[in-house]
Order: C-alpha cells, then structure tokens, then sequence
DNA sequence: GACTTGACTAGAC
DNA sequence: AGTCTAGCCAAGT
C-alpha cells in the first residue's frame, strides 16, 4: 500500500460536514511531517473521493492554479453544512475528530 | 539513485 | 495579521 492509497483510504473516512487538514491527514498516518505529500496525493485523485474536505492549517482552501476550483471546493463544502468565515472554515465547529468520546 | 515538483507548515520578523 | 524562509516528503523524471 503506498502513501497516497494510504491517504484516498482515510480521506473518504471523513464525514460529510467536516474537514481534516493535510497535516492531521499525514500524522494520522504516522507521517506527521509529510503533510506537503499529502496534497500530492490528492492531485489526481479518484473522482468519487470527498477531497473537498481536506484544507490547509489555517482552515482555508489551497490554491491549485485556478481559483475556479477554490470556488469549487468553497462550494461542496458550503453544500454539505460547512461554515466559512472570513475565507476560513470554522475549524472549531468543523474540523474531524476521530476520537471524539475515546480516550 | 540523483534531481525536481508542489493541494504544506511552523517559526521568525 | 501579512510575508518570508527553511525544512520536509512521496512521486515522477
């Protein structure tokens, strides 16, 4: 299994409505630093996976060439429930928490 | 195997 | 809060 099946696996783990972030993906995989890997895991992606639901840091969508897709992105989100504020999402109200209730 | 390429990040101003 | 910089890392040449 290579990182980036590694990846596709746990992004379509995301619920719908939450965001993860490409650092928390890659330390989520044992990689905590391989968060610049993540994003080049993500480029060419199956069709069917809820990349949209991975953001930057900041909580913000990364620039990929165009800001169609940025829009794009902002879009599904929004769709699915996710609040923006100032170009950010909320992270506190969105971000995925897979232990939430474990130890 | 040695580069190059980014959907990244934390830290320093 | 914005801008720069130096690390980092899997993939593709």
């Amino acid at each position: 299994m290579t990182f980036r099946e590694a990846v596709w696996q746990l992004v379509r783990r995301i619920p719908r409505g939450r965001v993860a972030t490409y650092g928390q993906i890659a330390a989520l995989l044992g990689r905590p630093r391989a968060a610049r890997a993540v994003g080049g895991a993500l480029r060419g992606c199956p069709a069917n996976l809820p990349w949209h639901r991975v953001v930057n840091a900041q909580g913000a969508v990364s620039f990929r060439g165009r800001m169609s897709s940025m829009l794009t992105q902002r879009i599904r989100l929004e769709a699915e429930g996710v609040v923006f504020r100032r170009g950010r999402v909320v992270l506190r109200a969105h971000a995925w928490r897979r232990w939430r209730g474990l130890p």
